[in-house]
RNA sequence: GGGCCGGUAGCUCAGUUGGUUAGAGCGCACCCCUGAUAAGGGUGAGGUCGCAAGUUCAAAUCUUGCUCGGCCCA
């Protein structure tokens, strides 16, 4: 027997450098940073002029800190969205943005400042507001190398913020639009203050911590009431808070909650909740005597029994005096009537005595309980914490955080008791309470005043809307279509929710509903913060009548120098010259609050979109993309400030994704210890890889991210790079010379162009519905199964095998060149990185990018359904014979399936035996009955591998490659 | 405590208007190949569809309650 020769070097297998392992956290900075020097962006933006626009609008990340996973997948969600418009052909400009005012930055200056022993009181506003404005500024430098890190492709030379003056002169220029159209309105909100630092704090400046306070019993004498035996006695109201007893306003109960008279000893008579009757007994040293109670069904009653009154039209109403009534008779304040006003929301039977002392100055249930019965703060208490000068009881006599102050032997008590109203007190009360965050002292709610938008007075600057754009044919009256004096200007909240229910495309659907159930319910929008960083509201309030200025002259002074210097025009200003010839200053209280920076962030489409900074940015946005946690921010007040000034929304799209979760689907955060560091992701695997697993994942709901899921992404990266691997070491030589017409391949070369038009269309439909995970899945499925698995794994002997100028080898060929430019297209926007290297190993031009390259065009005809039905049976066909292959695999009777002959039920198969045996991969087929499956007696080419009966021994040549090789 | 949303194989996801035996890819196990080779091909095992009631001839799908988790608010 001679030895067979090797004919390794006659067979024409893939040449490739394109390496398997991806080595991907090494390459990316260098791929970046060719784009960096061919400025791809703006060859993109060169490329795509002209063409239909797609505008998407960056919402603003904060600019502090690090960016973390929730930041990354935000950003690549937003970078795929506008990369697979410019895919699509359409010209999608990104232009990214930093929401840069605000208290967390104001915070970490001040923070500074604490550890150098300054003093914030004692530096310049003008400074402390340079130093924060430093401070945005390192922060988004450093934020915007993670994103570009990420892969993200934006006009990064020309971002907008929100502290440019430009920026800061849009943000006034549209508060001026309220004002000058009477959409503000100056009123009062409680908010945690603390008189130590005398400012307003946020929630994320208070601390909670445990201390006693003193706990007292308030006797309140019913005055008058429709129920006689409550006439004379005494509500009793229990408080830790003494110091708001000198600001009661009125009494609240529980409608359902069951109260009791009773009567003591000496005669005096008191009601309480029944349950409460023994601790409050207990508290105030009495005792309970059933034996000298009246009758019971008179004193026994529900807390709905305070609302009633005897003559709706004269009143006769439940009231009660202030304990210093008597003390004060001159005092409009405290001689009024205290009502008792229902407060079934909040009061409940878990402490006190199921009465409520109101204090709308000091609380927001109090404050909200009483505004909607027409009783206003009276703003006793001042920045300080003191009774205010001209307050009838206790003026300016100490801090209301002072223990000793509101102590049980303190000025309150002490005159309280002299009343003989103090039933009970004692300094034994512990309790969780509010502290300042810096200062550690006490804090207490207090109301301030504010500026508000309202959100429903009519909008009378817009175009009155026709009864049905009301809304009002919903509400089941009939209108007349051609009475015109029924139109009316809406109110903001109508136009609001006429966009979000008519207007806008929500994307999952089920974003309309939550923003329409957030703006329906949510009340006028607090604009004002007692803050120093950020767009002041520059307003003038005339003394005398309290009416805010509106000149447009003054507006027009304001807004130029805005533009001129930014904010810093309104504190640093002389402000008569804003006022000019035609006000004195004297006359006007200047105001020196700033505005919400949710205002500042909702203004973003007036300087961004509408600002001509960006020529190429239009208006309304087509997209506006955020986490979902933005209904409650950035849509709504974006939604609520064009809606305001505009009277439409600002964006034709709403699109949300969930928040990123945890390996166990818990919330991450930093005292938790779970979080993911996506720059640690970039680092091991990647920026494709963490691009891919947000592109994987089911965005639109929360999703989870951990070890075991980036090993998945990983693998799934893997199978689609080596898809490309085989693909550019098949294409290796590949010239147009060799390309054949679709009308002369062979059926499985059309059966796969057919596929990759179905395909094509698929991703097309994902792409127009912001579907990414249903895109790359319907990717790596037609890699994997159409390619990998059947497609090329069937015409490998035809790619190693047969002779270059074979046709059908020339067919298959130009089908996987067709393949790699629609693939390399397909996959550009996940994979930005890799589809770049994929397509330079093919191409390689240092001025070009896959990423300039439009949508891959698709041939109609190639779409043939008469031929995907027959291929559809061809394949299962083909399932059952590798099936019945394995078991004498597993015997290993047969090693490679090119040993088996098989017999198959041929005539309900669209295909000849021998075509079938190639597509099986088998060495051949004959008709029988059932399907059944032999090891084959012939002979192994030397060349090809295969077991043909013209093979005369193991190691000869078949015809095919004796020819080949001839 | 309230509003909204979600819980389908180890992982990521499909499951039309309730209708055979709940699917796919990946991973895993096993087999083949060793001319895509830290690759490629094949076969297979994995699920009481969060729990419990209810409606129905029939429920992953509808209703209610519970539970776990998330966002927002109080």
């Amino acid at each position: 027997m001679t030895k067979a020769p090797d004919y390794k070097d006659t067979v024409f297998l893939p040449k490739t450098d394109f390496p398997m392992k991806a080595g991907l956290a090494n390459k990316e900075p260098g791929i970046l940073e060719r784009w960096q020097n061919i400025d791809l962006y703006e060859k993109l933006r060169a490329a795509r002029d002209g063409r239909e626009k797609f505008i998407f609008h960056d919402g603003p990340p904060y600019a502090n800190g690090n960016i973390h996973i929730g930041h990354a997948l935000n950003k690549t969600l937003k970078d795929i969205t506008v990369r697979s418009q410019n895919l699509l052909g359409k010209d999608a400009p990104f232009v990214p943005g930093w929401d840069c005012h605000g208290l967390p930055i104001e915070w970490k200056i001040e923070e500074q400042y604490r550890k150098k022993k300054r003093n914030k009181d004692e530096v310049p506003a003008s400074e402390f507001r340079k130093e924060c404005r430093e401070y945005a500024d390192k922060w988004v430098n450093v934020q915007r190398e993670e994103f570009k890190r990420l892969g993200v492709l934006a006009q990064w030379d020309k971002p907008y913020l929100t502290m440019d003056y430009a920026a800061e002169a849009a943000i006034v220029t549209e508060l001026l639009k309220f004002a000058e159209a009477g959409q503000l309105y100056r009123g009062a909100k409680p908010v945690m203050w603390s008189p130590v630092e005398k400012t307003a704090l946020a929630e994320a400046e208070v601390e909670y911590e445990d201390i006693v306070s003193t706990q007292i019993d308030v006797a309140f004498e019913i005055v008058d009431s429709p129920m006689r035996e409550l006439v004379g006695a005494n509500a009793i109201i229990w408080t830790t808070t003494p110091w708001t007893i000198p600001v009661n306003q009125g009494l609240s109960f529980g409608s359902d909650i069951m109260y009791q008279v009773f009567r003591v000893a000496d005669g005096r008579r008191f009601v309480v909740a029944e349950d409460l009757r023994d601790e409050f007994c207990a508290r105030a040293g009495l005792e309970y005597d059933p034996a000298i109670q009246d009758e019971v069904d008179d004193v026994f009653f529900k807390g709905e029994m305070f609302g009633l009154t005897d003559d709706p039209a004269v009143g006769g109403r439940t009231i009660a005096k202030h304990p210093m009534a008597d003390k004060f008779p001159d005092s409009d304040f405290y001689t009024k009537p205290r009502p008792f006003l229902d407060g079934s929301h909040f009061v409940t039977t878990e402490a006190g005595t199921g009465l409520v002392h109101m204090a709308p100055d000091h609380g927001e249930d109090d404050f909200d309980l009483c505004k909607a019965n027409g009783i206003n703060p009276v703003f006793a208490v001042d920045a300080g914490g003191q009774y205010r000068e001209d307050w009838a009881w206790l003026p300016l006599t100490g801090s209301v955080i002072n223990k000793k102050f509101v102590g049980s032997e303190g000025p309150i008590c002490s005159d309280l008791r002299e009343a003989g109203s103090l039933l009970s007190a004692s300094d034994d009360f512990q309790h969780s309470y509010p502290h300042s965050w810096r200062s550690k002292a006490k804090i207490i709610y207090r109301c301030t005043p504010q500026w508000f938008v309202p959100m429903d007075t009519d909008l009378t600057h817009l175009p009155a809307k026709t009864p049905q754009e009301k809304g009002w044919e919903s509400e089941g009256g009939a209108v007349d279509l051609s009475d015109e004096t029924l139109c009316a200007s809406p109110s903001l909240r109508e136009v609001a929710l006429d966009e979000i229910r008519n207007k806008v495309r929500f994307v999952p659907e089920r974003g309309r509903r939550r923003l329409e159930s957030m703006v329906e319910g949510r009340p006028d929008w607090v604009l004002s913060r007692q803050r120093a960083w950020g767009v002041p509201i520059a307003l003038f309030v005339d003394r005398k009548s309290g009416e805010y200025l509106n000149d447009p002259a003054v507006n027009e002074r304001i807004i130029a120098a805005f533009k001129e210097s930014g904010a810093d025009a309104w504190f640093n200003a002389n402000h008569q010259d804003f006022l000019g010839d035609k006000y004195a200053l004297d006359d006007y209280e200047v105001i020196t609050d700033i505005l919400d920076v949710w205002f500042d962030s909702g203004c973003t489409h007036a300087f961004v979109l509408e600002s001509g900074k960006w020529p190429d940015h239009q208006t309304p946005a087509d997209l506006y993309l955020e986490g979902s946690d933005q209904h409650r921010g950035w849509f709504q007040s974006s939604l609520l400030e064009s809606c305001g000034t505009r009277g439409h929304a600002p964006y034709k799209a709403v699109l949300t994704h969930g928040m990123t979760l945890d390996k166990a689907g818990k919330k991450m955060s930093k005292s938790l210890g779970n979080t993911l560091d996506p720059q640690k992701v970039i680092n091991v695997n990647g920026a494709d890889i963490l691009r891919l697993w947000a592109a994987s994942v089911d965005f639109t709901e929360d999703h989870r991210i951990g070890d075991e899921i980036l090993k998945g992404v990983t693998d799934n990266y893997r199978k689609l790079r080596n898809t490309f691997r085989y693909m550019l070491g098949g294409l290796s030589d590949f010239t147009d010379d060799e390309r054949v017409a679709v009308a002369d391949m062979p059926e499985l070369e059309r059966y796969i162009l057919h596929r990759l038009a179905e395909v094509d269309a698929e991703l097309k439909q994902h792409v127009n519905d912001f579907a990414f995970g249903p895109y790359m899945r319907t990717l790596s499925a037609f890699a994997q199964e159409d390619l990998s698995a059947f497609f090329f794994d069937i015409r490998k002997d035809c790619l190693y095998c047969d002779a270059p100028d074979d046709p059908k080898r020339m067919a298959y060929r130009t089908v996987m060149d067709i393949l790699f430019h629609a693939l390399t297209r397909y996959i550009a926007p996940v994979l930005v990185f890799t589809s770049e290297e994929i397509w330079q190993s093919r191409f390689p031009d240092e001025n070009d990018s896959i990423h300039l390259k439009v949508w891959p065009e698709v041939d109609l005809r190639w779409g043939d359904d008469a031929l995907a039905a027959k291929w559809t049976t061809i394949r299962e066909a083909r399932t059952s014979v590798t099936e019945a292959i394995e078991p004498l695999r597993r015997e290993k009777t047969i090693r490679s399936s090119l040993e088996a002959e098989v017999s198959f039920p041929m005539a309900d198969l669209p295909v000849d035996a021998d075509e079938f045996a190639e597509l099986t991969i088998v060495a051949k087929v004959s008709n029988g009955s059932e399907i059944n499956v032999t090891k084959t007696d012939n002979h192994k080419c030397g060349r090809c591998w295969r077991l043909l009966p013209e093979v005369e021994e193991d190691g000869a040549l078949c015809g095919r490659c004796e020819k080949v090789l001839a």
